[in-house]
DNA sequence: AATGAATGAGAATTCATTCAT
DNA sequence: GATGAATGAATTCTCATTCAT
């Protein structure tokens, strides 16, 4: 999987005007992205409100409306940002990998680690799924589709199960890391309530074992539907 | 897996006198969370409204206050009842499978068929994390808690990869059977643009494999994490 | 001109709920309507806020929602009460005039009359032209179809110059008292700044020899047209 | 009706700084204001806005600041100036017709046909009343002065009838004028939905009737006011 | 047990105007 | 002279909840 970075605009434009951002605009924009991402993440897409965004991003409440049409538009910009910002996390992760299925772990670990530093990732991306259905479906299907051309290679080097359906299998992964990540990251709390740094090595192997036994070629055909008779 | 029903809440009192609800009162209960349901999941949580609610199931706008305390409080209800309701349905689906895996496989297929039938369930579950994250733990959890009991049966009965952890591979499973659920039913349209009845039994067979990978004990330990040396 | 008090609306019903109104209901609204004249014609179509009107009404802000759609909905409420209200007048003011030009007059004076007490007409209908085109017209063409017909009814009794044509003379007409109502009671201020309480008799004077000469039959044919040659 | 033009602004200087305007300020201005002219007649005042203005005009907004002190003092400019045009466009039809009632029919005719070349004169005039009512004022009483003294030198002459008082005639006039022109050039549509290029001269011919009848001296006195005696 | 009129806090959004460049 | 980013007061409208009937 190549690292690319995946540019979603062209050029910013300003909304209102139509025109092309500034210097200054443009790190007006990005003062409200960021100010947007710990809102959204820290009150959720309905508690949230403009004027807090700006509030935190220290711009007037009109600056706003030059640089998002809405709040809807802020929160899709914002969850194709974070999209972005995790996906490279996931390459940087898998580019040093030896094999296949160690790039597949790799991926995996990246991805919890970007989570761990950016809860704002689930909490938003989640949302994402009741404010703009179908940037949630972009968001999925970016990281899938990276995911499925993964296995497809992986499978031709003989490194994966090649009965494996590569669109299925990937949905899979996706699901079960997702929930992995929910559970043992974003639930989790220290004896002091405090979240957890890092994922816990010993889930993790649990995970990559569960996977390595998915995704391994199997040794011998099992006779799996009649193994009772 | 026992096919336990878990109920929620002993006897039903008005939130508004304290009382017992009488078998009228029970009746008009019911009618509100099945308008709940259908408004809840066409329209989403902050979308729907109190009046809505009470508009289709054919009351007045206070009658609601005394079968609930709040918005929130009939979503829950709502969540409560979803999630007793798929949970039987897989118990179900589970009663007469053949063997461990096999009981695995018609968990899975319990869950799909109910998804199909009931695409509240996500919609209105999903949004839970958002509303109220504790039914949403409470959801999850007692669904994973099931699978942990049925893994850690398997394993005793030597049908499952001994060194998988439960809880993991519980959680693992369950974020899995989630994604594929909403990609492969919930996302798809056929040529007129309507959901399938059911799930693609070609993904489901792919979908098989992958967890017959994943969780038959191993034939012979691979030598998978030392491959390149 | 028959004084028939045209109804505009069957029965109300409230746009939040489509159902009819209480009597509580309509006494309601009634309150938030002259509350709404008042702030309008005080304060103008934008100056004027929902919040005046329902201040002014004594009810809740909310409240208002429950009778009227919007700011412009409760504005040609009024537009069309207050035409409804004028017509009534001059239909009064009319109904025992011997000939039909006297009744002519008569109308002029109950709608000077009017203007006097409701100075909101003006301020609230002209304006109407730029809030609501479609009901300025209703009200104009209101009007005026009973001007014409008058008009008629005194060509055919021989009191009017049956050359007239009497839809060009009733839009003339309307005009004309319209400016002079404009004129010579709204712009007019004693000496201490205030309004009159009633059109100077001789402005009416004279606007009633412009209007008789305008209408009488002539006595012979002037050779107007062909003075020059 | 001398055709002299009122200039209403000796020399024009930048409310900015105070200083006289340069040529290439002073068609900066002219653009502000054609632009302005476009904008409020289609948009009306306040759905019209500064940026609309300067982007038509082909202007920076803040560009705007250096020749108008505001919203409301563009609008009071360009009323000022086109009832300077009006008005002008009346002497210029009025110049050359015969007699004093060819010369009033003249001047009703240069209106009319203003008005269809410039629908602004309507929508902007008449929205001056809610934005600007002194210059609404200044603008009908310009207009109608001119009447008020071709009335009475008419009168002096003969041709109109002497018992009118002028200034109330005037008015009438004034008032008969400017809704015939709303009824019968703005408001009337060709089959094809766009408004007529003139006025239709039928109702042309039918209001010079009227104002002959109203104008003309009496042949003889007629018995009107005693009628009922 | 049922009703629905009344409420008001709260949120998104617009735009005339300023001012540093 | 010209520009356009920044501002925030002000407005409309929604809806969960209360309570008198």
């Amino acid at each position: 999987m190549s690292s690319e970075l995946i540019d979603d605009e062209g050029e910013l434009v300003s909304p209102a005007t139509g025109r092309p951002l500034t210097k200054r605009g443009e790190a007006t924009r990005r003062r409200l992205l960021e100010a947007a991402e710990v809102v959204f993440a820290e009150q959720g897409y309905h508690e949230a409100s403009i004027v807090k965004i700006t509030e935190r991003a220290g711009v007037g409440l009109g600056t706003f409306y030059l640089y998002f049409d809405s709040k809807q538009s802020i929160f899709e910009a914002l969850v194709i940002d974070l999209n972005r910002r995790v996906r490279h996390a996931m390459s940087e992760a898998m580019a040093d990998a030896g094999s296949r299925l160690d790039a597949e772990r790799a991926g995996f670990a990246g991805f919890f680690r970007f989570t761990a530093e950016h809860p704002a990732l689930y909490r938003v991306v989640r949302e994402a799924e009741f404010v703009s259905p179908e940037v949630l479906r972009l968001h999925y299907t970016r990281i899938v589709d990276g995911y499925e051309a993964g296995l497809r290679a992986a499978q031709r080097a003989g490194d994966v199960d090649p009965e494996l359906d590569p669109a299925t299998t990937a949905w899979a992964l996706m699901g079960m890391g997702e929930l992995i990540g929910m559970r043992f990251l974003l639930w989790e709390r220290d004896a002091d309530g405090r979240p957890p740094a890092a994922m816990d090595p010993a889930v993790f192997d649990a995970m990559s074992r569960f996977i390595d036994n998915a995704l391994a070629p199997r040794t011998q055909e099992p006779t799996q539907k009649d193994e009772k008779g």
